[in-house]
This record gives structure tokens, C-alpha cells and sequence, in this order.
RNA sequence: GGUCGGGUAGCUCAGUUGGUAGAGCAACGGACUGAAAAUCCGUGCGUCGAGGGUUCAAGUCCCCCUCCGACCA
């Protein structure tokens, strides 16, 4: 059985790689039990949509799934607290961690030492302020405003990334600065020891696989599942409502589209997704890249056990 | 058969009085520490439907052919 000092098994991947199933298998195999890192998984009543394991399929416990209503607010340093809570409750007892998710800062905040300090974190005024001042006054004037306070922040950040300068100043007001975080980010190493495995897709074969998933959450009743949120006051969210699939379908639930445009633009911003997440984890050299082209989740969880072998156990 | 529109980047289209073409979207590449399925940045030689003509020079004018659409027969 796994020891409580054995490395966390991670599987990152874009969306549509197969992460899911390989998780689950290799979880199952190791006495392990899956952590989602998942931004949108973690909403509960978003189950469609997000590409949730229903309860009934899975054959290993599973953390990270319905952890707020779509109307919370939540971020990258609840996650944190979330997964390292639950990586030890996983080792207490003796099971093993899987870390599998498709949001890139959710992994690293989970294994790596991002260290978020303590304070307000969603329900943020000065969020509101800066917002609101970009809103009225454009993004140019807000960015001119932080290259008067802090030049150094400004210098790093776009004026058009309204998001990006907005955080410079919540950083500031803090008495921290957004440059020198960005200036550390490279040296940050592992918090938490793991082993990396990404799923590869070549992005034509994924595509296929993107639209062939994205019809079938439509099969499966995601219309309904939007329609059920909406009524629940889904819209009044502020991350919830901007994920992939319920977006576009509120838009043809009120009439600006039809459901076929919808579904078109899901698949289109599905794969400009994968296409980020790919950016994103292609650069992490300590991933190892797991062929999973056929889509074979017992071969691709074959792989990742033949090489977990191979791993020195402490 | 006739008249009028229109055939320009993968798609939708701009292209002033002729000076060898440009936007949006897509695609591709990139960034990313408290909203991240978010946010933002970068990359545009394409037989300007085919052929001929006028001109120093034609996507832009003329002729002819062809395809699509509308209308008239």
C-alpha cells in the first residue's frame, strides 16, 4: 500500500484528453483516490457541462467536485487550502493522491509553492474600485494611474489586460507589488512532491473528440441542466457563468442565437481552450508526456503505471 | 434568353477620382500567483473567378467567358 510520503500522481491535460478515465483507472490501481483541479467542476449543479464524472461511474472517491453554488465566488487560494487538505486526508488514510484537472493554475497552486497571503481574496473592494474606474475612464487611463503609483508593476503589465493591472492594484494595496511576484514566479519549485503526467492529443484528433463530446453533453440534457441554473439565479455569478457551454447556451436560452449557433460556438471555444491549456502545460518540463492519441483510457493508464513502476519508492 | 448585383486571406467582407491589397472572426504561437473554461499579447504574398485589351501602371476602366443570387421574360 501507498505510504503517506509517496508522491501525489498528477495528470494534467487539455479538455477532451482522456484525463478523467486515465485518472480514475490509475487511481483505482494504486489505492489512490482523485482530486479534481478544475475550476468550473468545483460548481455545484454544473455537472453536464463541465464534463463531471456522474456519481455512478466512478469507482474510486473523488475530491473537488460541488464545493460552491454557482453564485460563490472562489479562487486559485481556496483551492489551494481545498487540495492540500485533501492530499493529507487522502495519505491519513493510506490511499494516494491523483491530482487531475485541466486548469493550470489550480495544479500549480495545488502542488507548487504558491504562497498566497493572507487576506480579503474574493470579495474584494479595491477589485470593485479599479473595475469600476477602468469601466468609466478605459483601460489606457487605468494603467496610466498604475504606472503613477507603481511603474515597476506597469512595466510588466498590458494596458489592454484591465484584469492583470486590476490585480497589480489589489496587490498594492497590500503593500505588495506585482512585478517583483512575476520576478519569482520563475524559481518557484514543487510544495508538494509529484510525479507529472500529461495526456497528449494531436489537435486535430482532439478537435474531433471536442465535437463529438459537445454534442453529446447536448444528448445528455445540457440545455436543461443551463435552464435548471438559470432559474436558481446562475446568472448573477461571476465565474460560473462564464464557462464554456453555459454561456453560449444562455445566450440561445434568450433568444440571441440559436441552439445550433450555440453549439457551434461551444465547440469553437472549446478547442481555443484546449489550445491554451496545451500552451500552458507544454512548458512545465517536469510533466511527462503521455501518448493519448487512441483514446484508450486503460492503455493510457497502463503507461502511466508501467512508468509509476519504474518511480523509486521511498 | 434579358437586366441588375456579386465572385478579393479558411469564413464574412473593406478597398477613396487606376499606383501590384486590408479589417473582423478563425487558425497558429505566446504570457499567466487570490475571477483562470477567465484575461491579454503577437503572427496576414492572397493565381484580387478565367482570358484578352487600354495604360508607364488595373482588384479598380473596356471586351469576352464562367459561376452564384435577385428580378424580367
Amino acid at each position: 500500500m501507498a505510504d503517506s510520503r509517496s508522491p501525489v500522481i498528477c495528470i494534467v491535460g487539455p479538455t477532451a484528453s482522456g484525463k478523467t478515465d486515465a485518472a480514475q483507472l490509475v487511481a483505482a490501481a494504486v489505492g489512490g483516490e482523485v482530486v479534481s483541479a478544475d475550476s468550473m467542476q468545483i460548481y455545484r449543479g454544473m455537472d453536464i457541462g463541465t464534463g463531471k464524472l456522474p456519481a455512478d461511474e466512478r469507482i474510486v472517491p473523488h475530491h473537488g467536485f460541488d464545493l460552491v453554488d454557482p453564485g460563490e465566488p472562489y479562487s486559485a487560494a481556496l483551492f489551494q487550502t481545498f487540495a492540500r487538505s485533501a492530499f493529507r486526508d487522502i495519505a491519513d488514510r493510506d490511499g494516494r493522491p491523483v491530482l487531475c484537472g485541466g486548469t493550470g493554475l489550480y495544479v500549480r497552486a495545488a502542488i507548487d509553492d504558491y504562497a498566497f497571503p493572507a487576506g480579503e481574496q474574493t470579495d474584494n473592494p479595491v477589485r470593485a474600485q479599479w473595475t469600476a474606474f477602468a469601466e468609466q475612464h478605459g483601460a489606457q487611463a487605468l494603467w496610466d494611474e498604475l504606472e503613477r503609483r507603481d511603474p515597476a508593476s506597469a512595466a510588466v503589465v498590458h494596458p489592454n489586460n484591465v484584469r492583470r493591472v486590476v490585480r497589480a492594484f489589489e496587490l498594492l494595496a497590500e503593500g505588495r507589488s506585482y512585478a517583483e511576484q512575476k520576478r519569482n514566479l520563475a524559481a518557484i519549485g514543487a510544495a508538494v512532491p509529484t510525479v507529472q503526467f500529461g495526456l497528449a492529443v494531436d489537435p486535430a484528433v482532439l478537435a474531433a473528440r471536442i465535437n463529438a463530446r459537445v454534442d453529446a453533453m447536448v444528448a445528455a440534457g445540457l440545455v436543461e441542466e443551463v435552464r435548471d441554473l438559470m432559474a436558481a439565479g446562475f446568472r448573477e455569478g461571476i465565474t460560473a457563468p462564464q464557462a464554456i457551454g453555459y454561456k453560449e447556451i444562455v445566450e440561445a436560452l434568450e433568444g440571441r442565437c440559436t441552439l445550433d449557433e450555440a453549439v457551434a460556438a461551444i465547440k469553437q471555444a472549446t478547442r481555443r481552450y484546449a489550445k491554451r491549456q496545451r500552451t500552458w502545460f507544454r512548458r512545465d518540463e517536469r510533466i511527462r508526456w503521455v501518448d493519448a492519441n487512441a483514446g484508450d483510457a486503460r492503455r493510457v493508464a497502463d503507461q502511466i503505471l508501467s512508468q509509476l513502476s519504474k518511480e523509486p519508492t521511498p
